[in-house]
DNA sequence: GTATATTGCGTAGCTTGCTACATTTATTTT
DNA sequence: AAAATAAATGTAGCAAGCTACGCAATATAC
């Protein structure tokens, strides 16, 4: 009857996953959440807002705020204030922000491919059903992220 | 063909992890790390210094020095310069802190119940074997934790 | 139409993680 | 023995997460 808990490889997990994604980001001044938001926004036809954000990754909004106001002073995108809802603030990416798509995608891309290396199918689409239950077993929400727009419920 | 993100679900349940352990730990006045750190002193039969909680949680020198510090403000263990090497500290833990064991172990492993509530052994097998597999195809190590001495190598 | 929520965001202040640099003590070299 | 190296810790300063509180704008209730 061996000790079996989850909490400290997972979080082992996300530790070397940042490692490694930030590896990648380091020569555009990016850190690896900064990246993952700038990903979120990039692939959003319509000018996100802060909260759009909150959403995506399950962040507190003073969390969120942080990161884009960062992003905002390096000249990654520009916040805009909205006409119609004065709350709100629109996301503007600027060029700078879309120049780091590419590598942040091919790190992204190229980590995920590590983490998998030697799944089967099968055990990959196990393993992405297993987290989602994991997470919703703790009454959390599945993050949609990059997904289109149409599938977001 | 939809986009299959790994690191964005690892993520949300670390954190969902974090926030239950530390809820179960609130009238402690303990946090989720804190915790986990006084899990391990206690463990230990010699007193430790503050170079093996790093080596033990893989935590950087100034960030397990700012969680003993909170710790020992709060009367949970005691820092005692140590005489055969005036270099080291030695690691005191305090009545107040071995009466957080119980608490912390059941918030841990509740949370760990919880985790996997609707999973069957199968499943829970399936879900520590795919993790570890992923940690190892990122080059991490897969942490031992709370094991006892003689199987530490 | 006014009163009351609710929503979106700002700020303050905390913990936890990090890197980089400094300091002191031990150890090793020479 | 003196000098250089290594080891354990301290401090500064940053990013990223959080809660709690506050405020302004919108939506809802009555």
């Amino acid at each position: 009857m061996r000790e079996t808990l989850y909490g400290p490889k997972l979080r082992v997990l996300v530790s070397l996953i940042d490692q490694q994604i930030s590896a990648s980001l380091e020569d555009m001044e990016l850190t690896c959440s900064q990246g993952h938001v700038m990903g979120f926004l990039i692939h959003r036809e319509t000018m996100p807002c802060p909260r759009d954000v909150e959403e995506a990754f399950s962040l507190s909004h003073p969390t969120v705020s942080g990161l884009l106001s960062r992003l905002e002073k390096k000249g990654f995108l520009e916040l805009i204030p909205d006409d119609q809802d004065r709350r709100c603030k629109r996301i503007r990416v600027l060029p700078k922000g879309r120049q780091s798509m590419d590598r942040l995608h091919t790190g992204i891309r190229k980590t995920e491919e590590n983490l998998v290396a030697d799944f089967t199918p099968e055990e990959k689409e196990q393993f992405f059903l297993l987290l989602d239950r994991a997470i919703r077993n703790l009454g959390g929400s599945v993050p949609t992220e990059m997904q289109k727009e149409e599938d977001t419920k």
